[in-house]
DNA sequence: TTCACTTTTTGATATAGGTCAAAAGAAAAT
DNA sequence: ATTTTCTTTTGACCTATATCAAAAAGTGAA
């Protein structure tokens, strides 16, 4: 993005710069959510609660990536979500007010805002074909190309509530994987 | 959206609008879509083909909707998606060109840009969760409630694939429905 | 009205992946 | 070190939905 570097500083100003320790929760269910995160380094995942009770994870954030319960934030409800911080992390946060005043002193900054959304949307629609068309292994591979690192740094439940299946499945694929 | 009379005409004048008779296409998988559209009446779809060469519905457009396959619009690159029209309709279209030239012109655009994906997002977002986690029968209902409309002027073919399961289990799933 | 073609329904059978329960393995806490 | 707790693996069994095949119903053209 062409930003000068004065027009970064004060952007950059806007931001606040955080250590945050694993298994630190960011955003609650029900809450609406105030704050955009940037990922510099660490991992975090959204999930949600089925009927049942269960943990649904709905996505992960690897480093370099804009976090956020999307529909809390940027519609201002409340969130479906919660957000989790999975691995030590360090992380950018701004709040809605901020960054709204971003986009209005920048307005190339919309045109940010606007990419990452369309970029995330790409990526949601991928998901959505893998997860609708594709059996519980090939979703597996799917992931491993998608998210080579996070495969590992994640625990086997987590995967496999975000690939639909049952972490059963999930080890079973493994195993049969390994074996070959 | 706050945009003045004038604004609003020189907005408008950059769509084209047209009438679209039924079964034309509109973007063919593998092309670069150049092309964004309104619709104002009538209805359209985007599907693509698995491996097996069935076609898969991807999604549906109704009135009152933007339409375009989203990455190759957006990113510029290829296709994965044909967009046909199902129901003659009235469509507004604007280019690429014109539509950045609109977003260099009224920042407010931009922001309209980044609602829409915004919303698309979150729709897209919903219907995961509801292919992910239901059965077929309560993925059908969740078809029902967000698109009452469409569920009667399209094939049983075209729903069932868009929801994820075969055309025998979308018809047995509206027969003990209709028995009830 | 009949013929060709498409879409939907029905039936029989197969299977991927879910569920439940328990064992094995790791990690954390005392 | 040892106990407690959490995670992963394994096995047996079951069910929702796919697949295959054919009949029935619907649609449109000649």
């Amino acid at each position: 993005m062409p930003f000068t570097n004065d027009e970064l500083d004060d952007i950059l100003k806007h931001f606040k710069k955080e250590a945050i320790p694993k298994n630190q929760m960011l955003v609650r269910q029900g809450e609406v959510s105030k704050t955009l995160y940037f990922i510099e380094s660490g991992l975090g995942r959204s999930y949600y609660l089925n009927q049942a009770g269960k943990e649904i994870t709905q996505w992960f954030f690897g480093s370099g990536k804009f976090m956020a319960s999307a529909d809390s934030f940027f519609q201002q409800c409340p969130s479906l979500y919660f957000i989790e911080v999975l691995e030590d992390a360090v992380i950018y946060s701004i709040t809605k007010e901020k960054l709204d005043e971003l986009f209005d002193t920048y307005p190339k900054m919309e045109k940010l805002g606007r990419l990452v959304t369309t970029e995330m949307l790409t990526k949601v629609v991928n998901k959505l074909n893998a997860i609708q068309f594709q059996t519980a292994k090939e979703r597996y591979e799917y992931m491993l190309a998608e998210f080579p690192d996070i495969s590992y740094q994640v625990s086997l439940g987590h995967i496999a509530s975000y690939l639909g299946m049952t972490q059963e499945t999930l080890s079973r694929i493994r195993k049969s994987n390994s074996r070959k």
